[in-house]
DNA sequence: TTTTATATATGATATTTGTCATGTTTTAGT
DNA sequence: ACTAAAACATGACAAATATCATATATAAAA
């Protein structure tokens, strides 16, 4: 079993501000698992009752919509922290959470971790400057989702996923995405996400093999109204 | 100057978990003011460095999308605390808040209250989970912001200004907002929001007089598609 | 491989929503 | 009270998006 304290991801999320005693007691009684691709870390309505942190792959957060369809809040990447809230409150999650390639993560039970989150001024602090961060996200997403057309929210999701996970070296965004994981990140019908990407190809924008995509003149694709 | 350790409203918010003697220490270098209706409290891009304490009147929390339209993110209430992402992080605001009527607010400056936030672990605490519940709420209205139609959206929001503010003796909303308000929570157009205030109208899910708005048909209001 | 299911693609059409124009009402200022 | 400005309202139309149908491609299973 790998310890905290040697572990790089810490870095990444707020566990780099506890201390090596603390990193070590939690290493103790830390779970590590590997997901495969769909598998499900847990669902709506579920206690999490710890936090996940990705070692490595992608997850989708989502929640269903009283319309049935799923709409995806939130991508988890390497480094992240899931289920932060879940230490704070006592609610079940109001997410699901899937994994989109194969997962390695650490569960740390939220019992182990609390204590420090009331003894730690630094750790609960990091964590405060974490949700914050998120919040912020959030609110520009409202806004987004709100004011920008499907087109446009489409284009910036394949900014964003090209600036996050970055190209192989052919060009092609190092994350694969179903149509309808895309349409459910931007909000919209399956349809309508596939009819755009067709549009953005034939525009010259993107090129597409299989599910992977591939931004060829970025420029455009940001002006995209 | 009124002490915050003697304030009923210091309840509603995490200001609730400080002790006696931190509240003395604030009360004395806080700011009271009046603003007025439409009044400006801060803007988009400036630093507030500070936390206001609502205590009377109605505020709303906006950011212009790249479209020119503002967005309503929030509405701030009597007891809710504005600008606590302020103290975490060293950024400017993302948001503008304009009073929606008159308010009376105080003001923390950062520094005095920064402090607690490092050695009081009960006040991060609690502030903590106040953001890990409005990231919840966040999180909510994106998912509706993607997935609902703009009239189930806004009934929606008739249905919580109707919870939150309750009514007058004549059933009236105890808050008034106008139609381009409305269209701003919503995420819509004006003309839409007209338009689907005057369609409650017509079917009697609701009656209007001036900027005042009354529920009449709650159930179907709650289960307009 | 063959079959079956699932994902992708696209056309046709209906619905929703936005925009522009214009008139009316309300509000604010003098 | 009078005038100007702002807010509200509504029609006509355009644009965006969803839905339904159906075809093809791809992946999974037998």
């Amino acid at each position: 079993m790998s310890k905290c304290n040697q572990c790089i991801i810490k870095q990444f999320n707020s566990l780099r501000a506890l201390g090596k005693d603390d990193l070590i007691r939690i290493s103790g009684c830390k779970t590590s698992k590997f997901v495969q691709k769909g598998e499900t870390l847990f669902r709506e309505g579920e206690s999490i009752n710890g936090v996940y942190c990705v070692k490595d792959g992608v997850c989708k957060l989502s929640k269903l919509s009283e319309n049935g369809k799923d709409q995806i809040v939130k991508l988890v990447v390497r480094g992240d922290l899931i289920g932060q809230r879940s230490l704070v409150t006592d609610e079940k999650s109001n997410l699901t959470a899937i994994a989109l390639n194969e997962m390695e993560v650490c569960f740390i039970p939220k019992n182990e971790i609390l204590h420090d989150l009331s003894n730690n001024a630094s750790f609960s602090l990091d964590m405060l400057q974490e949700m914050a961060k998120e919040l912020r996200i959030a609110d520009n997403i409202i806004v987004d989702m709100a004011q920008k057309s499907v087109k446009k929210r489409l284009a910036d999701v394949l900014i964003y996923l090209h600036e996050t996970f970055n190209t192989d070296n052919s060009g092609f965004i190092n994350v694969v995405l179903s149509r309808e994981d895309y349409a459910s990140l931007v909000g919209t019908a399956t349809e309508s996400a596939i009819r755009i990407l067709s549009q953005f190809k034939k525009e010259g924008l993107i090129t597409t093999s299989g599910k992977h995509v591939k931004i060829v003149d970025m420029d455009v694709l940001k002006r995209v109204g």
